[in-house]
RNA sequence: GGAGGGAUACCCAAGCGGUCAACGGGAUCAGACUGUAAAUCUGACGGCUCAGCCUUCGAAGGUUCGAAUCCUUCUCCCUCCA
């Protein structure tokens, strides 16, 4: 029996995955899957360009809205959410299609997660505080004691990662280094095709993220922030209120800056998001990668997914219908 | 018209005779990445035929062994008095 296909499309954030995803769900059975670390909040609409309800309503999306701001979502889960909802769509004779940005999902999902120990907020509290006492060196420092490995290819000053090291050593009694070496190789059974949408000017890469910002700041994104302060108690240190655009509103209203200065600091935290999101692509998922500066560029990829569909579908050529898009 | 203050690399900004191609910060570019990843961290960042050399600190002169730093004139900007 032959692996199902699953499509994944991934790119830069503005470079119009969304709308390229829709048009293939509209021209082929394929139904999405959200790749995106901060559509999974409920309540972050505005600023995480989440399809709207129309949308959803006509082409039903997996994977958005499952927790609320004050919690917190994991590659780990991603990965076992991914594959139910994989499986769930297969079983209802479509393909999935997973759309989005958060590269290293991509990778948990392609490469697989090593079994290490979950997030255990207590213990991160703890270490917090000692780092908040004796500085992440220190830390750093403990570390080396207890797992010189993972030590010696961390800064000192890379406070997130010397924590999940020292959690993880902490939670299981062993180190982190050797848990990498015992890599979980059991890959969902699906074969993957990989398309990746690249602008080949990145000047234009960046005109569409100022653009998409201004029109979210012209949609509410402050209102929507204010509003999410209202509902939930939220602070910065939150995953959800550290994504793009939240966090530069929420320091403006917090008076860190002028709100004058959101629309600035917004856009180049997006341009920079996008130059980290290009790189893991580049460098290590390595899809086919289509241009979307290219006035051809739907067209292809939606012959390159015909293609794949085709064969490798279970079903006979012709039986699968494919109306003609106009 | 008079009295002051200021002009520094893409932007902000320190420097106030040598140790200055010039502290910081931002932007930009490049990279790392296993349960926070829209996160976290790192490097480069005047030019070059690059362990050295060349051109920079509003402009032009001058003082000095030596100036972004001192003097003169000019240009532009800001504040105050008329």
């Amino acid at each position: 029996m032959r692996a199902p296909t699953a499509l994944i499309l991934m790119g830069p954030t503005a470079s119009g995955k969304s709308a390229l995803a829709l048009a293939l769900a509209r021209r082929f059975p394929v139904e999405i899957i959200s790749v995106d670390s901060a559509q999974v909040f409920r309540g972050m609409d505005i600023g995480t360009a989440k399809p709207d309800s129309e949308v959803r309503a006509r082409f039903p999306h997996h994977l958005i809205d499952l927790v609320t701001p004050e919690e917190s979502y994991s590659v780990a889960r991603f990965r076992d959410d991914a594959i139910d909802a994989m499986a769930h769509i297969v079983s209802s004779g479509k393909t999935p299609l997973l759309v989005g940005g958060t590269m290293l999902y991509f990778k948990a999902l392609l490469e697989g997660l090593s079994d290490l120990p979950k997030a255990v907020p207590e213990i991160r509290a703890e270490i917090d505080a000692f780092a908040a006492k004796n500085g992440w060196p220190a830390a750093h420092a403990e570390l080396a004691r207890a797992d010189p490995q993972t030590a010696a290819r961390l800064r000192t000053t890379d406070a997130q990662r010397i924590q999940r090291a020292i959690e993880v050593y902490r939670v299981s009694g062993r180190p982190l280094s050797a848990l990498l070496t015992e890599k979980n190789r059991r890959l969902p059974p699906y074969a993957f095709l990989s398309l990746g949408i690249l602008p080949s000017d990145r000047a234009c890469l960046h005109e569409r993220i100022s653009a998409r910002f201004d029109a979210m700041l012209a949609a509410g994104l402050e209102d929507e922030v204010i509003r999410l302060q209202k509902t939930w108690h939220l602070s910065l240190k939150l995953p959800s209120m550290r994504c793009v655009g939240y966090r530069q509103v929420w320091e403006a209203l917090e008076g860190l800056y002028p709100r004058a200065e959101i629309r600035d600091r917004g856009i180049c935290a997006t341009r920079q998001l996008a130059k980290r999101q290009i790189t893991w692509m580049v460098n290590t998922l390595r899809p086919e990668i289509f241009d979307c500066l290219d006035p051809g560029f739907a067209d292809k990829v939606a012959t390159r997914v015909e293609k794949t569909i085709r064969r490798r579908s279970a079903v006979p050529d012709g039986a699968i219908p494919f109306p003609n898009h106009s």
